[in-house]
DNA sequence: TCGATCTATATCGAAGCTATATAGGTCCGG
DNA sequence: CCGGACCTATATAGCTTCGATATAGATCGA
C-alpha cells in the first residue's frame, strides 16, 4: 500500500491538490491508520501523472503558486481497483510509547505517570475527533471506519485507565530495589 | 524513535546480534507495535558502535559467519535513557485493511467479505500468540505491553464481527444501484 | 536424500519522512 | 493598526528505513 496507491484512492473520491490529499489525512474520514508526507506525495502524483493514471490542470492563481488539480483517469481507477484485489499488505503500528513502557523500571516514576498522561490526552483527543465529525454525512466505508477508529481508541483508554497503576506502582517498587 | 534507539533500548536486556535483535520483534515480548528491518537493524548497530554507544565482540564460528555480539555501554545507556525523557513520538498506526474498507462500495461483495475474513484471522492470530506466551515470566513492562496487545486487538476483533454485516450489505446495496 | 527452513551478516535500490525554501494571505490579539 | 502566528500551495535535498537479494553451511522432516 504504497503512497501513489492511496492517493489514487483518494482520487476516485474527487479532484484535489496534493495540498489538499495531505489535509484530507488530517481533518477527515480519511484520518488514522493512513497517512502520507508532503515530501512523497507530490513525487506520487508527477510519476502517477507520467504513468497516465492521473491528469492535471493548473489553475494559475494571482500571487500564488498555480494550483495543481490532479484527476483521476480510466486507467487509474483500473488500476486502484486492481491493487485492492491483490493481497494487502499487513498494518503496521508503530508505538514509540509502547515501546518506552517497556523500559518504566529505567525511568523515573514522575516520567512514566508524565507518558501516561500525555498518551491518554492524546487518545481522547482522536476520539473526540472522531466524534465531533458528522456521521450522518458520511458514506457506508466512513462509518465503518470512523467505528473501527472509536473501538480502538476506546479499548487503549479503558485499559490505560484500568492498569495504569499497575505499571506505575510497579515501577516505583522496582526503582526502590 | 529510530531504529537506533530501539536497538539501544533492546541492549539494555541483555547482549544480542544483529539477527537476534530481529527475532526479538517477532517471537517474544517486543512484538506488536515496534519492528525493523535488517536493512536498518545492520547499518544502526554499526553507527552506535561508532559513536561509542556499544560494543561488539566476534565470536568466531566454524562455517558460519562470526557472530557479531553487542553489548552496551555505560555512554549507551544514558543515551537511551536521555531519549525516553525527551517528548515521544506519536504512534503511527498504517492500515491498508481499513483504508481498503473506504473502497468498499467499489469492489465485488466477495472480495470485501475475503478481505474481512483475512484480517479477523489475522488479529485472532496475534492475539492467540500473545495469549500463548507465558505471562509469569515477564517483566512489569512486559505484561503491561501484552495487557495492551490484548485490549487492541480484541476491541478490534469485537467491532469486526459486530458490525461486518453493515458493511457487506451496505456494498451489496451500493454496488447494485 | 532432497528441499525447506534456520542461523547469520550484509548491501543495494527504492520508498518514504523531516526539514526547509519560497511567498503571499488571513486572522486575532495587543 | 501592526505584528506574529498560522494557512494555502508546491517542491526538493538529505537522511532513514524497507524490501529484496546474495552468501553459505546446518538442520530437520517427508
Amino acid at each position: 500500500m504504497d503512497v501513489r496507491t492511496i492517493c489514487l484512492g483518494i482520487l476516485t473520491r474527487g479532484d484535489a491538490t496534493g495540498y489538499e490529499i495531505k489535509k484530507l489525512f488530517e481533518d477527515d474520514g480519511y484520518q488514522h491508520f493512513v497517512e502520507a508526507s508532503f515530501g512523497s506525495i507530490y513525487p506520487a502524483l508527477n510519476r502517477l501523472t507520467d504513468e497516465g493514471y492521473v491528469s492535471v490542470r493548473s489553475e494559475a492563481q494571482e500571487k500564488r503558486p498555480d494550483r495543481k488539480v490532479y484527476s483521476i483517469t480510466p486507467a487509474g481507477r483500473s488500476a486502484f481497483i486492481a491493487s485492492l484485489l491483490k493481497p494487502l499488505p499487513e498494518d503496521r503500528h508503530r508505538s514509540p510509547f509502547v515501546f518506552a513502557m517497556l523500559f518504566a523500571d529505567l525511568l523515573p516514576q514522575s516520567r512514566v505517570g508524565g507518558m501516561l498522561d500525555d498518551y491518554i490526552a492524546q487518545m481522547q483527543g482522536k476520539l473526540a475527533h472522531l466524534n465531533d465529525h458528522d456521521t450522518a454525512c458520511l458514506s457506508g466505508g466512513e462509518k465503518f471506519v470512523a467505528g473501527f477508529g472509536r473501538a480502538v481508541y476506546a479499548a487503549i483508554l479503558e485499559f490505560l485507565t484500568a492498569h495504569r497503576a499497575e505499571i506505575e506502582e510497579q515501577q516505583a517498587a522496582q526503582a526502590a530495589e
